[in-house]
RNA sequence: GGCGGCGUACCCAAGUGGCUAAGGGAGCAGUCUGCAAAACUGCCAUUCAGCGGUUCGAAUCCGCUCGCCGCCUCCA
């Protein structure tokens, strides 16, 4: 068996195969930390979260790197906005994404290195593409010399005459081409610098990932990811420093998540439609905005709105609904061993689609033929069902392990739901007894009155046969 | 203008040469229930934007047309 990965660069599926055997070297682009991070980056951070996890699970010894880009012109940009230190708004929003990623139940990579804590790194590798010639000094600053480099725009697809025609490309005349971009800019009066051989100033935003990457992974990474908008220039400028300073490939895999729309219209300031990770947070549990991000492949484009998260919502209320009625009703389940062979059976179909590019889509389809297959084995009351039961809970339980998603006890995911709820919980169970209360008097017309009551605040009352449970909807 | 992607049921969404076109949501009917809810059962795409081609065989490959989107500028 082999995982599958489709290749920005090749623009194909390929087979992955690690430079080091078992090993995975694996770089994304994490955030530039001058704002709260929004549900893009929680679609990247759980779309690379799922596949670090799914890499592990099969075995390979993955070294996951994500950086912090704590220096950079908007992040000095808000801090005078601010009337503060750069320093407090990168460390502010630093704290910021990792309270949210830890909220969406993303995993720690590897390492989390910072820019600012590379700079060695960042000057030494400036330094040999000057030696090299694909770097020229002007007043300070440092540029990267496109034309240079022979294989520039091969990642992106682009080619260099047609960019050159490109009316957009700012002109600046300290730069000899104006596609050379900035390797180390010049500080400005006030600003942040570090002392370079070039003077006092800060790196460009693109070499600092080069830097992190052969300091923290090596020469040539195997996977390298981001977002689709990253491809072009910032890959594609990595490429072109790491290579023409290494002379060997930077990355054997590109891989690139898809957009998140708001309401069929792209996330933007201008639109002021930004959905911050926190506010979605707010409104939905990080169960259900997880199971959203993963119900569609990682490289489509996806559309937020709250009818798909309420999707979502059901998904997960479903499983866990199923969950908890296996270890209700089958408790056995929990105390037998389970049958290695019926559990590979079931497994397979969820590892075939994750190993053909991690598409979650299909193996979360795959646990919800599980799931309507558990139910009617329990409402057949199919005694002879338990060895399948068993190996189904631990299939739910290896899938979560890679999907960060149902790997909740029921009670903590019916809970957490609970405390979305404008009712207190003693208030609620009042006006069950006062309901059961009537219904043992057969005033059904009042006990329907306080149901629907408490359903206009998205309580649902069941009546099972062992009592009157409540769940929350919507 | 250049490069790339997408168009699958009422909605979301897998499937990219050959078993009955996954799964979820919504809806309808039934079982269960005081009535519900949940669960289960049945129904819900002879068809994959349209047209043409390749093939024994295509949603899947090729061409054209229509529609939508992204990148080419900071951006996950």
């Amino acid at each position: 068996m082999s995982i599958k990965v489709y290749n920005t660069l090749t623009g194909k599926k390929e087979v992955l195969q690690p430079v080091e055997e078992g090993k995975i070297r694996m770089y994304v682009c994490g955030p530039t930390v001058y704002d709260l991070s929004h549900i893009g980056h929680a679609r990247s951070a759980v779309s690379f979260d799922v596949i670090y996890r799914y890499l592990a699970y099969r075995g390979f010894d993955v070294n996951y790197t994500r950086n912090y880009t704590d220096i950079d012109d908007k992040i000095i940009a808000r801090a005078n906005k601010d009337g503060t230190d750069w320093r407090e708004i990168a460390e502010r929003y630093i704290k910021a994404f990792d309270e949210d990623m830890e909220a969406l139940g993303v995993v720690l990579p590897t390492h989390r290195p910072r820019a600012t804590e590379t700079m060695d790194k960042i000057i030494e590798l400036i330094e040999v593409l000057i030696q090299k010639g694909y770097a020229y000094v002007t007043d300070g600053d440092v540029y990267y010399s496109v034309r240079r480099f022979a294989d520039y725009g091969k990642l992106s697809g682009k080619n260099i005459e047609e960019l050159e025609s490109g009316a957009r490309v700012e002109v600046d005349e300290r730069k000899k081409d104006p596609l050379d971009f900035a390797l180390w800019k010049a500080s400005k009066p006030g600003e942040p610098w570090w002392t370079s051989p070039w003077g006092r100033g800060r790196p460009g935003w693109h070499i600092e990932c080069s830097a992190m990457c052969l300091k923290w992974l090596g020469t040539t990474i195997d996977i390298h990811g981001g977002g689709k908008d990253l491809v072009f220039p910032h890959h594609e400028n990595e490429v072109a420093q790491s290579e023409a300073a290494t002379g060997k490939p930077f990355a054997r895999y590109w891989l690139h998540n898809g957009f998140v729309n708001i309401e069929k219209e792209k996330m933007s300031k201008s639109l002021g439609n930004i959905l911050n990770i926190r506010d979605v947070l707010r409104g939905h549990t990080s169960e259900s905005v997880r199971l959203f991000l993963l119900s569609s492949h990682y490289r489509s484009p996806i559309d937020y709105s709250e009818d798909s998260l309420r999707e979502a919502e059901a998904k997960a209320e479903r499983f866990y609904r199923t969950l908890d009625r296996i270890e209700k009703e089958r408790p056995e389940t929990s105390k037998t061993a389970v049958d290695k062979g019926i559990e590979e059976e079931l497994m397979a179909p969820i590892l075939e689609a994750m190993d053909d590019d991690f598409n979650t889509a299909a193996a979360i389809g795959k646990v919800f033929e599980e799931v309507t297959r558990a139910n009617r084995l329990m409402d057949r009351g199919d005694e002879a069902a338990g060895m399948e039961l068993r190996a189904m809970l631990s299939v739910f339980k290896k899938t979560a392990g890679f999907l960060g998603v149902f790997g909740k006890r029921p009670q903590e995911y019916f809970d957490e739901r609970k405390e979305r709820v404008a009712l207190p919980a003693e208030e609620i169970e009042r006006l069950i007894e006062e309901r059961n209360e009537a219904r043992r008097n057969r005033d059904y017309r009042r006990a329907d009155a306080i149901r629907d009551e408490l359903k206009d605040k998205g309580i649902i009352l069941e009546d099972r046969p062992d009592g009157t449970v409540w769940t929350v909807r919507g």
